[in-house]
DNA sequence: TATTATAGTGACCAATCGGTCACTTGTCAA
DNA sequence: TTGACAAGTGACCGATTGGTCACTATAATA
């Protein structure tokens, strides 16, 4: 399997476009970050373009994966803590894990640059967990957890100040833990306010 | 008053560093924009950077001048009706001014590339909304209007959906009026589901 | 063994960038 | 009238960038 070396071009690529922009980004240094010569570079990909769009492709299959894994979703939560427990291990890992700080830092600050980052970043930031959420209220409220509302706007409700507190994360590292207690007593707030009687 | 140059730099500058980032935007086209040459802009600013560090000047400024008239905020409506009306009234001009939509872009693509733009946009996107709306709601719920509950959290939970809506908006410019219908449509649920009985 | 394809190298190229400099123009005060 | 100064110009510079090319090394195949 002799082709990694195009995998690690794109691993790198995302660390380098989301931390300097797409034109920030060189290909010497990138080329230098995994130990080859910048020439190696078009032996795999024609151009920066190439590259650039390269990872979005493998962006956009990563997300359509996981709208796929949407149509089973997680399962319904059987009390409210334990939905509060399920949202808060999405939560933390979406948090922590670098590749998905680095892409949502890419969809940030490339989505006026782009025309398909700008798609991306409208599912992801808006649609994506919304619609997620949904479904899961829409269960929710049939098993008599929550107070029968609109689901979608209930969702929306949730999912975007949740949202905001992820960006705040995003752009101060050292507030994480902060971020996280503030993320868990907003849903506590939120369920506590939705509840059914 | 012949130092109006140096404020149409900064001008175009907003415009052009917005649109392209700080390492897209070039002299040339913003000098060519003002209908100068570039050597000009040397006679108004030392560098590059200097243009930066006095856009950033001018937006801590405004920033300041509109945190200061927190002090007398909006007067408290005196019913839910106009508190919506009130609330649009707002959003509508901050949705709709081409200045602080630039403003915004420049605040979301040069946050992780800033350290002044990320302390800007943690001030502007999390702190800033939330604190205005904080008061408002203290004292409508003094006056009866809204449920008694902790007003910091609601106006957490009132603003970034608004916020997330916004954004949207400055992603697609074309679906402006409908995302306003959906920001006045989640204020309608945020009312009814928080007022007082 | 000879051949061929793949991966990688380093020197090089043209374009673009931020920045400098000698020079011109216009204005206003002495 | 003249001199000083601020505003503006265009040619130029070094550095950096994406990209090309002739070349080498290696390993598999005929």
């Amino acid at each position: 399997m002799e082709n990694s070396t195009r995998e690690r071009i794109l691993d790198e690529a995302l660390i380098h476009f989301a931390e300097n922009g797409y034109k920030g980004a060189n290909l010497r240094d990138l080329a230098a970050r995994l130990g080859l010569s910048k020439s190696a570079l078009y032996k795999h990909y024609e151009s920066k373009e190439a590259i650039w769009n390269a990872l979005l492709d493998k962006m956009e299959a990563y997300y359509a994966r996981r709208v796929g894994s949407v149509d089973n979703p997680p399962q319904t939560p059987a009390t409210l803590e334990e939905f509060i427990s399920l949202s808060m291990g999405m939560i933390r890992f979406s948090v922590c894990d670098p590749q998905i700080i680095l892409t949502r830092k890419l969809l940030l600050t490339e989505q006026f640059h782009d025309e398909r980052v700008r798609r991306l970043a409208s599912k992801h930031f808006l649609e994506g967990m919304t619609n997620i959420f949904a479904g899961l209220f829409v269960a929710m409220m049939e098993s008599g957890l929550l107070r029968k509302e609109d689901p979608t706007m209930l969702a929306f409700a949730y999912t975007a100040p949740v949202s905001v507190l992820i960006h705040h994360s995003d752009r101060e590292a050292e507030h994480r833990e902060e971020m996280l207690n503030r993320i868990e007593a907003f849903i506590r707030y939120f369920v506590l306010a939705h509840k059914a009687d």
